[in-house]
DNA sequence: CAGTGGTCTAGACCACGTG
DNA sequence: ACGTGGTCTAGACCACTGC
């Protein structure tokens, strides 16, 4: 059988061993990719089935359901038999503590609270521009919360987002909403969080810090800094939490 | 074609969609990990080819195949194209940092150097007894170390090990050793480290941390509990290890 | 050139969820 | 009863490694 139409592949017709070789499943894992990205399905909603995919890119299921393997074991897709497959969303009680590591002692959980201190649109500062890919010149929103657990104020963060992307982003919008941050980006804003990398330090809380966190000054905080990506690697969001890890910790697993 | 021999997946022969079902690619995975755990292929070897594998358990390559996936994908294994697939091993530089997430600000790889203060056998407190699933009469090896990058004190790690497994480990032995502690272990006591969970806080120094890391007592720390455990989930090693968060943070990625 | 893992296909059957 | 994803098989061919 000759190459498929696709792409070719390896460059010439017939398998030269050449440079860039792409397997037929990753190019339809980008393709995948792309109608996600550009809101062919929502969050929450059901992807065609596999046959369906199959169909419309030519090739045989087992291809397509490789690459729906690899969206769903990145946690991008959630397979369910007998449903079908569909887009993950942060709408859902089991995903809330995808991104949020901060674990209660006990194991019992907590009741949370959010209150927010200050949401306004500035100039980027230099080290956030870089960050989120933008010009110094470039706007951002600036926001500032304090999350509480059981009545106790445990998490400041400093949260940092590209302007043109969440124009009307307003404390009082913040403020009537319930729910997971990244869940109203999704809905409000279209933009999925995808993935996240974050720089772990233990500081000393600053006046000001102790103060909103109700902690002695020079007290030992989990500063956690933390930058989110959307569909294509974007950086669409940096945030800065200081965390009391008094009767919390951060919890992570290595493989 | 009726079930396969291997076992009833389904507890009658015509699918009576009952209590308990293992695909077959999963039980291999159970016979792999078992022959992993008795130490039919040492770490660093290579297993049998997928064919052998499918002739030895009487099943397709195809099948063989998503078993060792997974494994690989636990890394637990490790595949090259061509060459074959290996027991993973701590023993590579690639591998050294799959545990240790502390890095460089600056990401110029660090000179490591280690300093065994003590190491001792006594019988397990409770709460190490309790991790390990030991009993608090059992002996455990207790080890203290200063790890410093670029001769700057940065890890202060207390470790406990189960004392029947980790006979003869002594701080002479610790001392001649280069080289990653877990390579340590799997060379010389056969366990190999398979996956951990750590549990982090922000804590201050005290007066004795503070010397020995040469900081100001009360000083921020990150405090990094560590349960390490080896085939079958057993904890094998119980690590508190206190960071300097200055020159290095911690790396963490979420997905 | 032979052997290994990697890709792709086609088809059969199973388990799950919903009418 | 039907459609979904999940498992299992058999076979062909490709890419990589090493002799």
């Amino acid at each position: 059988m000759s190459n498929h139409p696709l792409t070719d592949r390896t460059g010439s017709d017939r398998s030269a061993s050449s440079a860039a070789f792409s397997p037929l499943y990753q190019q339809i894992k980008g393709l995948l990719l792309q109608s996600l990205d550009h809101g062919e399905w929502k969050p929450g909603e059901a992807i065609p089935s596999e046959l369906e995919l199959a169909a419309r890119f030519q090739v045989s299921q087992g291809t397509v359901r490789k690459a729906i393997d690899e969206l769903a074991a990145e946690n991008l897709l959630l397979r369910r038999q007998g449903k079908g497959t569909f887009v993950a969303t942060h709408h859902e009680a089991k995903v809330r503590f995808r991104f949020l590591r901060l674990t209660p002692d006990d194991g019992k959980p907590p009741v949370s609270g959010s209150q927010i201190l200050e949401c306004r649109r500035v100039k980027a500062p230099a080290d956030i521009a870089a960050l989120l890919e933008l010009r110094t010149a470039d706007m951002v929103v600036n926001m500032r919360r304090l999350l509480s657990f059981d009545q106790i104020p445990t998490i400041l963060d400093d949260i940092w987002l590209p302007g043109t992307v969440f124009r009307g982003l307003t404390t009082e919008s913040l403020a009537r909403y319930r729910g997971p941050l990244y869940g109203l980006f999704e809905s409000e804003f279209g933009v999925s969080m995808v993935r996240a990398e974050e720089k772990i330090r233990a500081v000393a809380a600053t006046k000001d810090q102790a103060d909103l966190l109700k902690l002695g000054a020079g007290g030992p905080l989990l500063q956690v800094e933390r930058v989110s990506y959307t569909y294509g690697d974007r950086p669409m969001e940096v945030r800065r939490g200081l965390y009391v890890t008094e009767r919390f910790h951060y919890k992570n697993s290595l493989n």
